[in-house]
RNA sequence: UAAGUAAAUUGCCUUGUCGCAGUGACACUAAAUGUCAUUGAGGAAAGUCCGAACACCAUAGUGCACCAUAGUGGUUAAUGGCCACCGGCCGUGAGGUCAGGAAAAGUGCAACAGAAAGAAUGUACAGGUUAUGCUGUAGUGAAAUCAGGUAAACUCUAUGGGGUGCAAUACCAUGUAUACCAGUGCUUAAGGGUUGCACGCCCAAUGCUGGAGGGUAGGUAGCUAAAGUGUAUUGGUAACAAUACAUUCAGAUAAAUGGCAGGGAAGUUCUGAAAUGAUUUCAGAAUGAACAGAAUUCGGCUUAUAGGUUUACUUAAAUU
RNA sequence: GGCCUUAUAGUUCAAGGGAUAGAACAAAAGUUUCCUAAACUUUAGAUCCAGGUUCGAAUCCUGGUAAGGUCA
């Protein structure tokens, strides 16, 4: 369970604002120069750059108007979505040694539960991780 | 008791733990960072339909055009909102609803049907008359003889409206291109700006307009104490106003207000028991909350909304 | 967040408030052909939704819904 293992490592489980990907710029980089990976109804971009803050990586959510009308759900999802990343990224991402930005796009048309995304967010690491370590 | 009408109000509560954003204090030379404290979505935050505040457009002017509104009075910062009254229509009723000025200023429109839908007078029958004109009835149609209907047709009358919107606007940082093409021009002027047009006003030689392109798309202010909110009293039929006291209540920007694990609840369903004229009470089990997320700020309107609670009233039946 | 525009057959477009909403392409059936194409004949198919004004609304007015455009 997360609360057990949040218990054990409390400062790892974090989500601050610098570790948030905000520049205009490097979004449209990402999204031109990135590379992709899929655990539906996830998928991550991903592009190794340098960063401004002295972080592993800098992560965006993003949820599209097209499939959600409401702005709740819209909130919703990416809250859930914001939440794996922070419960899940320590035990991915503390072995690696250089930069990246991330985006997390929500492409299914229903509305998950916190327990899809999370199991679906470790899935979709998972991959990455091979992608990358292959590359 | 049943069926209904009109209002008001509420919009789940709570414990632990891990996070997010703002503010303050402390640590630190400062920044970054950390610790502690504290605050953190709605009645509609929504639609952007009205009205304002505020900012810029030169000082925001005059006329026409255009747009909006339309019984009377009141209310307000303002309104197309709200309140009261009058009138029309609907309802047994409580009540609901109405863009509710002008057709004798003018122009237009009326399919089909019908003799005829405007300067027209037909046909049949009856009445009346010497006879005709005349009067009534019939048939068509939404409307047929009356100086008719239609203004959510043009129009007229009255009243109001300058335009654009916080991605307004101001400043700082970064970065280039005073390059290229077309037009025009240093002169009474042409041109451009100012709202659609006219007048008026304003602009000018590293000029102005258009095209195609290049650069930056980061930060600060605007940004939340306000026509604020709550309670009480007074005035007013009411909308609302005045006074007193209390209170400080979100400010994000790829955009905070959340995740997980419990506990409790209105209500709903089922089972059992007791009483009864319908039904109610008690016990147990299951289930466990609608519409919806601030984006400059207010006042309204409109639309969405599971249920719960309260008040006033109407109709019908029964009882006293 | 602000400001605008549009909505009619499967698609692209018409239709001064008036009879059964029209045209092209597409679709279906048939004729022709040994078969297909082309050609010809026929058929079916629509006013985004809900109110209001009017005798009568695709058209006028109001409120929703959906799809698009634009800004420093």
């Amino acid at each position: 369970m997360p609360t057990f293992v949040v218990l054990k490592q409390p400062m790892a489980y974090t989500f601050p604002k610098k570790e948030k990907l905000k520049s205009k710029k490097l979004i449209e980089q990402l999204f031109s120069e990135g590379k992709s990976v899929t655990a539906f109804p996830l998928r991550l971009v991903f592009l190794e750059t340098a960063l401004e803050h002295n972080v592993t990586a800098q992560t965006g959510v993003s949820v599209s108007k097209r499939l959600f009308k409401k702005a709740v759900d819209r909130n919703r999802i990416k809250r859930l979505m914001r939440e794996a990343y922070r419960l899940n990224k320590a035990h991915y991402f503390n072995n690696i040694t250089t930069q990246y930005a991330f985006m997390i796009l929500y492409i299914g048309k229903e509305k998950p539960n916190f327990i899809d995304v999370d199991t679906k967010t470790k899935l979709l690491f998972d991959k990455f991780l091979n992608k990358s370590s292959k590359a």
